[in-house]
DNA sequence: ACACAGAGACACCTG
DNA sequence: GTCTCTGTGT
């Protein structure tokens, strides 16, 4: 226990009391912190006994209620900061929550140890008792790519064929398990059989095996380990009990069935029940459409649960203070294991739960929600919300949407509209967002931001801690903190090379094995032995006296310094700096980078810490860029404008989707719509073209159903300017030079008053090419293809060229180029000011290295790279040297 | 130890 | 098409 505040100390002052009372109504009106929120919000805040259900609807202010329900929990005297439990998924929440909570409350967030990441508190509570499974305290966590290895390893163990039962498969089925909360004993027998012939229940118990030797654990098991901890041990778990008073969770609807367990597990006081199976309280999906449990009252429960589970809970329920909030209508992680049923279910798990519904919007117009909502409404499985907004906005801009060619044609479009709104309405880029449903789509949209010399930012690309030198300097951090590591010492001892091949390292690990000792260890003892040929030997005893060594300075020496003398003694450094790769200097870079970010840690051991559970690394807000990313990345942010392209059979809703997940598949992508509309504040804009490449091929491609599913009331269908498109079916071909003269002179698009014919989908028997002008939202499925049944793929036994360019004026679309993309790319605007470079200057690219500017063209610059030879790139993706 | 060819993926992606 | 991983050949 090392709670700032023991629990065990002073009791909070009781809910209800005096003293409480008194502090709460501090002056006659409510505290500072109440003002400003509306009924429901504060109904949300206030009632802070027994269980609470809060349906945020998208822009409801769900963040605000969460974290002023902690301030009133605080300033009421009910629990002190260290008796709060509030969970969250990312820790870009977690940190926003700390910090909202913190301008709320002041320093008492600083006494909150539990606020955190389901994972960062399943660490601490795992630290605590990893005895109890066999653990070490200082255990580490595996990431993915750990897991993958040692899966491999296994596999090839179990003398199976490793091409034919890939690791990574393993490590998904393993996955799924977990997030099931299920251990190897519990896997359905299907399960079991359907990896390698039978042994999967075999492996995944080898799995575990093999990871308690190592004294290490996986993200899944944060989760498993405690609840079967919890379960184990009564004594363990009422201590939680006691010490959690509240416990507060965010984005519910995403909670997998582990998370669900651990939730009840420490939610609930311990009964018979809670140790088996959750099977029986799974009632059927609950809350069919129009069912609608009002606030303070149990939805009707099946006869037989409720008798059983209520005699628990009469006498424990005011003990229950949990507070889930969540959006079932944004339940987008199904693939990944949440399940939505966690939420529709949550007034069965806990009866008598107050629900409250957070359904007055802050963020968007009218014509948004009208559309969103209507989208959403034709989903089955959800409780139900109904949408309002008082925002008021000038414009009042309907959703748009709009029709293209092609893919290249809707990014060209697309730049153009947020060019136009950035000149027009001064509007800032940093506002605006291209939501994409998948990544192969941002491509063509970065090609032509960069021709077009339009800031962008791409989120959630390849993170910092994944990239190869990243991981490499931390698994040798790893073997000098941790010396039974065994995956990270594998991972390094011939990196860089020292002549420590395939057959060495096998000799060691027999070595290791034999003996039951880590590799490290062995490989101390084998080098003074004879076992090994001298090359290799002094070459081995060269990287264990190295690491021993510099474990010797973990005490003595700060941890940077040390950090940077491993890379440096161990030849990690030299060797990227000998590399005449393009990507040595960034990946250097990157090393001086990782250094930087321990600084703000105490040691090497707490920093590795927090890369394990910390992924994601902050995005610099300072320039203005579009941003370019997911609608799944998109959850939980907001734009004045959103662009939506790609709403076609097969994108979007996905094919896969469609196929693996069935009418609920189907559900979760509207879900994925839902969100991507709700993002905008002010303007939406929807695209779909007709053509689209997919796997390499050009395919025909029919508008997405979801557009037949918005309101006429609410969206504006736009046509484009006809100079531009009339007739371009019919001319595409040929070529006709009237329109070739035209194309895109004429900016923009013009709005359609009137809109009543029909969007072809693909080219071929409906004669028009494609979507011929005119033409509007009565969407025809049956248009080109013949039957919808497999749209994206059916539809593609069209044209498998390459629809040509129109027109000769844009034909030139280039390719390939200055794409860089590390985690972040941000080009620079073409408006911009000078250059900051001449020719003659010399300067430093991420990707081609140094080179001697060649020449200049506002922000573009020519320039001879020592190794890449000459290239176009955009300044902004250059710095001086 | 490195270069190159062939194979397979190619929704969404937190810890 | 294009990226990444793997295996093979020199």
């Amino acid at each position: 226990m090392t709670d700032s505040l023991d629990p065990s100390g002073p009791a909070a002052p009781r809910a209800g009391s005096i003293a409480a009372r008194a502090m709460a109504a501090r002056g006659s009106r409510a505290p500072d912190y109440l003002a400003g929120l509306n009924a429901e919000q504060r109904a949300a805040v206030e009632t802070t006994e027994g269980p609470v259900l809060v349906l945020a609807g998208a822009g409801t202010g769900k963040t605000r209620v969460l974290t002023t329900r902690i301030a009133h929990i605080l300033a009421t005297g009910r629990a002190w900061p260290s008796q709060i439990l509030a969970v969250t998924f990312t820790n870009k929440a977690a940190r926003e929550m700390k910090n909202r909570v913190g301008l709320l409350v002041g320093e008492q967030v600083e006494g909150m140890p539990w606020l955190g990441t389901f994972h960062s508190i399943g660490v601490k509570i795992l630290r605590r008792h990893a005895e109890l499974v066999g653990l070490k305290s200082n255990f580490t966590i595996l990431d993915t790519d750990d897991q993958i290895r040692l899966i491999k390893q296994l596999i090839q163990a179990e003398n199976l064929d490793d091409k034919r039962w890939p690791a990574r498969g393993f490590a998904q089925m393993l996955d799924a398990w977990k997030n099931k909360g299920l251990t190897a004993k519990d896997i359905p027998e299907g399960d079991a059989r359907a990896f390698a012939n039978g042994k999967g229940r075999e492996l995944y118990a080898a799995y575990q095996a093999r990871l308690k030797s190592l004294n290490a654990c996986d993200f899944g098991d944060l989760l498993l380990h405690p609840i079967a901890i919890f379960r184990a041990h009564p004594d363990v778990l009422a201590e939680y009990h006691k010490r959690f008073r509240y416990i507060l969770v965010d984005e519910y609807q995403d909670t997998n069935v582990a998370q669900y367990l651990w939730l009840r597990l420490l939610a609930q006081r311990p009964t018979r029940r809670d140790s088996t199976a959750i099977a029986e309280t799974r009632a059927p999906a609950a809350g069919r459409k129009g069912e609608r449990p009002s606030a303070g009252e149990a939805a009707p429960a099946q006869a037989s649960e409720r008798s059983e589970r209520s005699a628990v809970s009469e006498d424990q329920r005011q003990q229950i203070n949990i507070c889930c909030v969540g959006d079932d209508d944004q339940s987008i992680y199904g693939w990944r294991g949440a399940e939505v049923d966690n939420i529709l279910r949550f007034d069965k798990d806990f009866p008598g739960a107050t629900v409250i519904r957070l359904e007055r919007n802050y963020r968007s117009t009218a014509h948004i929600l009208g559309a969103a909502s209507h989208l959403i409404a034709h989903n089955e499985d959800r409780l139900g919300k109904t949408l309002f907004t008082d925002f008021s906005d000038p414009e009042h801009q309907k959703v748009e949407v709009n029709a293209g060619w092609d893919s290249e044609e809707e990014a060209r479009a697309i730049g153009e509209a947020i060019e136009d709104l950035q000149r027009r309405d001064s509007h800032d880029l940093n506002d605006m967002a291209i939501l994409v449903r998948a990544s192969f789509q941002m491509r063509t949209f970065e090609d032509r931001f960069v021709t077009m010399g339009l800031n962008y930012r791409v989120i959630g690309g390849p993170r910092f801690y994944e990239r190869m030198e990243v991981r490499d300097a931390l698994a040798y951090f790893r073997c000098v903190v941790q010396p039974a590591d065994d995956l990270a010492f594998e991972r390094i001892v011939n990196t860089p090379k020292r002549g420590l091949g395939d057959a060495t390292i096998r000799l060691l690990h027999d070595y290791a094995r034999s003996r039951e000792i880590p590799l490290i260890a062995a490989a101390g003892e084998m080098v003074e032995t004879e076992e090994l040929k001298p090359k290799p030997r002094n070459a081995l005893r060269r990287v264990v006296t190295d690491l021993v060594r510099w474990a010797g300075l973990l005490d003595s020496t700060k941890h940077t310094e040390l950090a940077e003398q491993i890379l440096e003694e161990s030849g990690y450094t030299a060797m990227w700096q000998a590399d005449r790769s393009a990507e040595a200097p960034g990946r250097l870079e990157n090393l001086k980078e990782l250094i930087r970010s321990m600084e703000e840690y105490e040691s090497l051991a707490s920093f590795l810490e927090h890369v394990a559970l910390v992924m994601d690394t902050e995005q610099n807000a300072d320039l203005d860029a579009v941003s370019i990313m997911t609608l799944h990345a998109a959850k939980g942010l907001e734009f004045e404008t959103v662009f939506l392209p790609g709403w076609e059979e097969g994108l979007f809703p996905h094919q896969r989707a469609l196929d693996e997940g069935g009418r609920s598949g189907l559900e979760e992508e509207r879900r994925l719509a839902y969100v991507g509309i709700t993002r905008a504040k002010r303007r939406a804009k929807i695209w779909f073209v007709s053509n689209r490449r997919i796997h390499g091929l050009w395919q025909s491609t029919i508008p997405s159903r979801f557009l037949d599913e918005l309101p006429e009331a609410h969206v504006e269908v736009m046509e484009a300017n006809t100079n531009t498109y009339g007739g371009y079916g019919a001319s595409r071909w040929d070529g006709a030079a009237a329109f070739q003269e035209n194309a895109y002179q004429t900016p923009g698009w013009r709005r359609a008053q009137a809109a009543n014919a029909g969007f072809a989908g693909g080219k071929g028997s409906s004669g028009g090419d494609g979507w011929s002008g005119g033409r509007t939202r009565q969407i025809d499925y049956g248009g080109g293809a013949g039957s919808n049944a497999r749209a994206g793929a059916a539809a593609g036994r069209g044209h498998n060229q390459p629809p040509k360019q129109g027109f000769g004026l844009y034909a030139s679309a280039r390719k390939g180029g200055p794409r860089e993309i590390e985690g972040e790319l941000v080009a620079k605007s073409v408006i911009a000011e000078d250059s900051r470079f001449a020719s003659g200057d010399r300067v430093f690219h991420q990707k081609f290295g140094n080179g001697t500017v060649a020449s200049v063209e506002g922000n573009k610059l020519t320039v001879d790279f020592d190794k890449a030879g000459q290239k176009r790139v955009l300044e902004g993706f250059v710095e001086g040297v």
